[in-house]
DNA sequence: TTGTATGCGTTATCAG
DNA sequence: CTGATAACGCATACAA
């Protein structure tokens, strides 16, 4: 409860001045006896550094800021997962800025890099509008944006590549004899939608396959729209033996439906998705799909930041982080019995399959009851 | 790049005192004139006010802290999802520390409250040892914990009761008629893992059936585990009808282990799971699972802080937050090929289902390499 | 080596 | 109503 003591208590305690305290703290050459007396009255009065008074002075908070969407969202919290690690492995603290998608809010967050509450901050937003890049230009601190920015726009930028992701899986498709192979997409309006459209045609050329509107088919981005959209292309064209879905939810949905329509997979229909998230390593059968390497995109972003926030000036830079293929059974499966399960995640280092541990030690016995 | 402007800048450029246009900036009242010149003056130089200055003159960052052991658990992530936009309403900002389950860790977050980079701290700790205790106890700040904290002590405290939890998930399949119940558990030196067992033979008695050493087996919370561990009891026990698992991720190694063992979930055995995850929605067939209410432990948590933060002193508060059984089609499906795919998420307002969304706009068309 | 004094950007007190 | 001025807690140039 009591004030908690600063150098001043110290000092007095310690018989010396405040600068000597100061000294001492920071470890310039002081006198032994001096240190002594110092650390003696520290020690017992519990002493602990002001980060307030000492960002003031120094103009440095040790704090970096993340903003990105939505927390929940897998593609996000990869990255977060990522950024955390290698921003505290350097001493700073990670304040999280939640924009619930709004253009507004993200543009706020830019403004309010002004308080000099934050060091620097790794923005991934929806869309980068103009605004976004007015006050972008006037930002008072260092900022890395993930995402899709106009060219020639002077940030550092890390981004994803799904035309080659899409292409990636495509092939995998083809290489495995799959001929009419169609594309669950998102919609065209979104970046990712027309992207990912674009790669599905390149990808067809590249194997020489016609490209056949039929085959395409548009949803959200969500398992229950996935599912409408698999019935209707279904019902359209019985004779698909491939699909290629723009995220896993509209995936998961599309096993739904073939489920119930009583088609094999991968044995009638091999389904592939994108983002490789957790679900396509729970789902059965498990899913094929798409890395955009989220996590990575964290990562660099995160070292880029650092590297502007110790070495100062220098070319703005843009890093394209490439797609990876995780192959799993609904593309790959070895009869529909097989015991593929833990069917691996390549090299990624920590792979989603260990994180998602238990309810960690909270328990109650009873009814404590929850009034006061 | 040029230092931001200060009240001084402000001063000088409206022709006023800085305590006025402190008073101006803090709307105290003022003279229409001196108003406008000041907010002119601020609105040219594009002002903004310094948090840190402020902050080290008022004693309050507007920061509050959530520390967990990982993000990536998905009932920590549960909670952050509820705590953010709480702190946010109330205009704190969200300090994010990721322990990875190292006590010593945990016990520097407390320890560095005396920092004062924060006004408060949200804390799930994985074990609350003596040294967590004596620090808590020093603490520089208000702390709230989630989780398990010994009776008395003079700490906020929010928790579970997953006791309660299984006692529903055993009333249920009991009630589907199932009588050789067994339970897939967690190491018993956890506090859930204890928690856990006593709830199962608690409810075991409830509902009049005998307790049966052979229908119990231990596993780590993981899904490889999950499979050795029903795969072994399978092979003692092939008369099981039922089985309850300590968390979703061993229950969908139960999965795969009766898929292949050619038994029917859940015509033959009924599997039911805990956390409600994710996982349990995208499995299939689709988990019924014990929400142990992760996000509303957030939020209570949050809102006991804030409580404390605005209102000063009172007693300690200890909350405990009620299970909740969501039944999906691995314990009451109707045929295995219905349609219950979107088995919903009962009353808890935004399900889990909406936010799996997309990559979000991050593209790149092609090559831009990676270099400088 | 040590102490005194000043400033970081605000807010708040107290005369004018 | 306004303007000097003193904190807030720390770091440091300068003087001793």
């Amino acid at each position: 409860m009591a004030d908690g003591p600063t150098i001043n208590t110290i000092a007095a305690r310690a018989g010396v001045s405040i600068a000597s305290v100061s000294r001492v703290l920071n470890g310039l050459p002081t006198r032994q006896e001096t240190v002594r007396k110092v650390m003696a009255a520290a020690d017992e009065l519990g002493y602990v550094r002001n980060a307030v008074a000492r960002s003031l002075k120094s103009r440095r908070t040790h704090q970096v800021a993340f903003a990105m969407a939505d927390v929940g969202n897998p593609a996000y919290l990869a990255m977060l997962r990522e950024i955390q690690p290698v921003l505290k492995a350097a001493g700073y603290r990670l304040v999280l800025h939640s924009t619930d998608a709004v253009a507004a809010d993200e543009i706020d967050v830019l403004r309010s890099l002004g308080e000099r509450y934050v060091d620097g901050l790794i923005m991934s937003p929806l869309r980068v509008t103009d605004a976004h890049l007015e006050t972008l230009a006037a930002a008072r601190a260092p900022v890395v944006i993930i995402g899709q920015v106009p060219e020639g726009t002077p940030v550092d930028n890390v981004r994803a590549d799904s035309r080659t992701g899409v292409r990636l899986a495509i092939d995998h498709l083809h290489a495995l004899g799959r001929r009419r192979v169609a594309m669950v997409n998102g919609p065209l309006d979104t970046v990712p939608g027309a992207a990912r459209g674009a790669g599905y045609r390149e990808a067809l050329e590249a194997v020489g396959l016609p490209y056949d509107e039929d085959l395409v088919q548009i949803a959200d981005f969500y398992r229950p729209e996935g599912r409408r959209a698999v019935a209707e292309l279904l019902a359209r064209r019985p004779d698909v033996d491939a699909l290629m879905c723009a995220n896993d939810l509209i995936a998961l949905g599309a096993l739904d439906v073939l489920r119930d329509a009583g088609r094999r997979v991968p044995e009638d229909v091999a389904v592939a998705g994108m983002d490789d998230t957790d679900l396509a390593a729970a789902s059965w059968p498990s899913l094929t799909s798409v890395s955009l390497g989220s996590a990575e995109r964290g990562r660099v972003a995160a070292e880029l930041l650092l590297e502007r926030l110790n070495g100062g000036e220098r070319e703005p830079r843009r890093v394209t982080v490439p797609p990876r293929l995780v192959v799993r059974a609904s593309t790959a499966g070895e009869g529909h019995c097989g015991e593929g399960h833990g069917t691996g995640h390549g090299t990624e280092g920590h792979g989603t399959e260990g994180h998602g541990t238990e309810g960690h030690g909270t328990e109650g016995h009873g009814t404590e009851g929850s009034g006061a």
